[in-house]
DNA sequence: TGCATTTTATTTGTCGACAAAGTTTTGTCA
DNA sequence: TGACAAAACTTTGTCGACAAATAAAATGCA
């Protein structure tokens, strides 16, 4: 039997932000998997609410490319497309090496020190081998170095190409029985140790190497041979 | 006397658009001025609709970043952050190279042939001196290069870019006489002649080369002395 | 049975209404 | 007069209702 979720009585204009958090959150570890419908109504029921907030969480998931409308009819989870997959690993590749580059330059010590905490949430969610919460905390980890080189426009590409990757990653581990590898820590680590030297070309060396990993790995789980597996 | 606008019966859905494109292109063309407040009835009545399309257009012109919404206080069309105008050369001029290297390596006959288009319309626009007009195609003529590089993250940042410089744009124009300069035609050409060829080292050139020209323009109108205009 | 067409049902887009939050005006007292 | 409080007004966020659009079911016909 479900858990009944129950909202407590919140304040006025809060509906919009529970709905949109907690829809996002969904989409984004793949608890609705792509391609899925979203009935407006069912989630005004879930929530105790009318149907405009969730339809304003709606359009402002929509504005983001989480969530598709189709005129007239069902608004359904956005797809992932794996045909393009090359322009999400383009895209990241070059937001790594530039966030990372200007994070080098500009970044202050309250910052530096968020970027740590983050990865040593990071770290241990890889020791305890918990999957979401280390995909999580990865993105973190890359959007506070993102936050400390200061262009709103890099980061807010950035946190589109890492919530697009959080889905793929999520993929990735659950087919892989959520085993973590750890060498992703210590290049954390690396990247923590340049900017702070404010070492702009080892930054971008680092962040190129760090991204290359991450495309790699999940370039092999798509072109695995699944052909063993199937049932004869 | 104002003229009197008339929007004729419209489909059921089509309201939300028509409210959302007149609203971008007027606060592109800086016809609604930074930091002005929006007024969501005088909008319904102006458009003779209901407040739901028209809040449904500015969630999502709030997503752009085009207006920012304050809780239950007014929502304004969103400022030129003039103090962070770095930040945005920073991206435009990363964002024309990426785009123009890309379209060089994966462009079509057809995408070509729309990108002429535009260059044709932005050339006229600057022999007519027609301002507006020339701003709005040398947008169109780099958003086509970008579709033509076919990566998705790249134009949407990109357009965003090109959006908040259609505002600095006109600001600069107006301030000088919407007199326009022809350099830009030539540096389109080029640009079209080295995307033809395929030969990416030189897009990237010809885009940096492109970028830096604008961006020194606009410095220049930005820290130009004033001092002289002031009454005494 | 298979296909086209009408009926019914579901779902979306829009509306008018109303209450909460915020703003301005009015009123009171020192 | 000037500062503070109360009242009146304006604007926003949410709601329930309804009609247009689409999808599903039922019906008719060969």
């Amino acid at each position: 039997m479900a858990e009944t979720e129950t909202f407590p009585d919140r304040k006025r204009g809060s509906g919009v932000k529970l709905v949109y958090d907690l829809l996002r959150d969904e989409i984004l570890d793949l608890v609705l998997p792509p391609g899925s419908t979203i009935d407006e109504v069912q989630l005004a029921e879930r929530f105790g609410m009318s149907r405009t907030p969730i339809r304003e969480a709606l359009v402002r998931l929509a504005g983001e490319g989480l969530v598709e409308t189709l005129p007239n009819r069902s608004t359904m989870v956005a797809n992932i497309d794996f045909l393009n997959l090359h322009t999400f690993f383009d895209a990241l590749t070059l937001m790594y090496r530039v966030t990372t580059r200007l994070a080098a330059t500009y970044h202050q010590p309250a910052e530096l020190n968020a970027i740590r905490q983050h990865q040593a949430r990071f770290a241990a969610a890889v020791e305890a081998q918990d999957a979401l919460a280390m995909i999580a905390s990865n993105r973190d980890f890359h959007a506070a170095i993102a936050e400390a080189g200061r262009n709103p426009y890099y980061t807010s590409l950035f946190l589109r190409v890492l919530d697009e990757g959080r889905r793929l990653l999520r993929l990735y581990y659950q087919s892989f029985d959520d085993r973590l590898p750890r060498e992703y820590v210590d290049e954390h680590e690396a990247i923590i140790a340049a900017i702070e030297a404010r070492d702009v070309e080892l930054c971008d060396r680092l962040a190129k190497a760090h991204a290359d990993q991450i495309v790699r790995q999940i370039q092999k789980f798509l072109t695995r041979d699944r052909r063993q597996s199937l049932p004869l």
